[in-house]
DNA sequence: TATGTTATAAATTATATAAATTATAATTTA
DNA sequence: TAAATTATAATTTATATAATTTATAACATA
């Protein structure tokens, strides 16, 4: 179906063709919405027919979630660079859940339309929003494993403390809550809460 | 419009007929869906007509909010006798979290369109939506005033406290995450995450 | 005079049909 | 042979109209 190193027509390689696809793709849903754009005016503007893009795309809504998981991979990828930062872990873990708050807030803020559509497919739970929820988990996994290493904080199970931090910040990066509160300055909020966290379990003796 | 001691022509006072007209209304909305029940159906079985109604309540809208609002209250009532118990602060506000949690959760599984009338009535939130949350507040304040008070925990900002563990917890009671979560066990989680953000709380020498 | 009635206006929802869009099939081409 | 084409089937969305429901008005009554 494709993905050799013949010459196509277009003079263009799938992969080529599938990144011009997704881009044409954000300027429509930007422009008419997620719901409304129609894979017509993308072939139009890719100069094929409609039923070309289907070479490269199972069917419309592969496209649509191909633009969402694009960004998610971005995101993961820029959240990873703070794992690997020389400094106390509990700082990490700080800044970590700063940034990813931040990536959301400004995603949302500056292409609402794509956001919405990533929203969507969070609350259908696609396939790539649990790789996405995965990589995360994995991230801070490999933090909080930091910081129990150097005796920052105590707990008996790395895993369940994990799902503790994401469960008290579900406030900052939950698609819908970010949504919600979207021109709130809640940062200050959220740094607090999780330093609060992290001192909660510095001096307990048993968690879980 | 409404609510003098005359006897009226059904033989009910206009807070009977308003009663029932609630009760007819909740069967309906059990029935049919809180977005396709009928007026005409509830005058019918309170034997008035359809018009009737508007004596009573201003618009449907109101009816249905009606609804709500009469669970929210008794609900607040609930969660404030646990405030009045006689416990160690610390432990109270855990218990009233975890009832807080418990009550919005049994309401979703045991009636569940009338719990999706009200989360939509969160997502518009309106005036008893507001008002319930301040009431809240209110609550969970006094609580964290008495801990303050017994020394439990330390915080230069009881109202700022407050908020932060209604952010932490907001998966644990925000009407569309419990929706979202309602066949899992979580109580366990809730508790762990509420007594490490007190104990976070209690030897830090600044909060906010 | 609060609460009720019937009549009816306004608004919403359901339904049928036309139009457009998406997806597939059969075939062509670099 | 991957990637295109055109043709067309299947599905979805838009639109107009009928039916229903909600809301208001004018009036009646206990």
């Amino acid at each position: 179906m494709c993905g050799d190193y013949t010459m196509p027509k277009t003079g263009l390689t799938s992969e080529k063709i599938k990144e011009k696809a997704l881009q044409i793709a954000e300027e429509k849903i930007r422009y008419y919405g997620f719901e409304k754009f129609r894979l017509t005016d993308i072939a139009k503007e890719l100069k094929i027919s409609q039923a070309a893009l289907y070479n490269h795309f199972p069917d419309k809504a592969a496209l649509l979630d191909a633009i969402s998981e694009r960004w998610l991979v971005q995101m993961d990828n820029t959240l990873e660079l703070i794992t690997k930062q020389e400094l106390p872990p509990r700082e990490l873990i700080v800044k970590w859940f700063l940034k990813y708050h931040e990536l959301k807030k400004e995603k949302v803020l500056k292409d609402p339309e794509l956001y919405k559509s990533f929203n969507m497919a969070a609350e259908l739970l696609k396939p790539f929003i649990i790789q996405h929820l995965d990589s995360l988990n994995q991230q801070l996994l490999m933090l909080v494993q930091k910081a129990i290493a150097t005796g920052e904080i105590r707990a008996e199970s790395p895993e369940y403390l994990v799902r503790l931090l994401f469960e008290a910040t579900v406030s900052f990066h939950h698609p819908r809550m970010v949504l919600d509160h979207k021109d709130e300055y809640r940062e200050g909020l959220l740094r607090k809460l999780v330093e609060v966290m992290l001192e909660g379990l510095h001096d307990t003796e048993r968690n879980q």
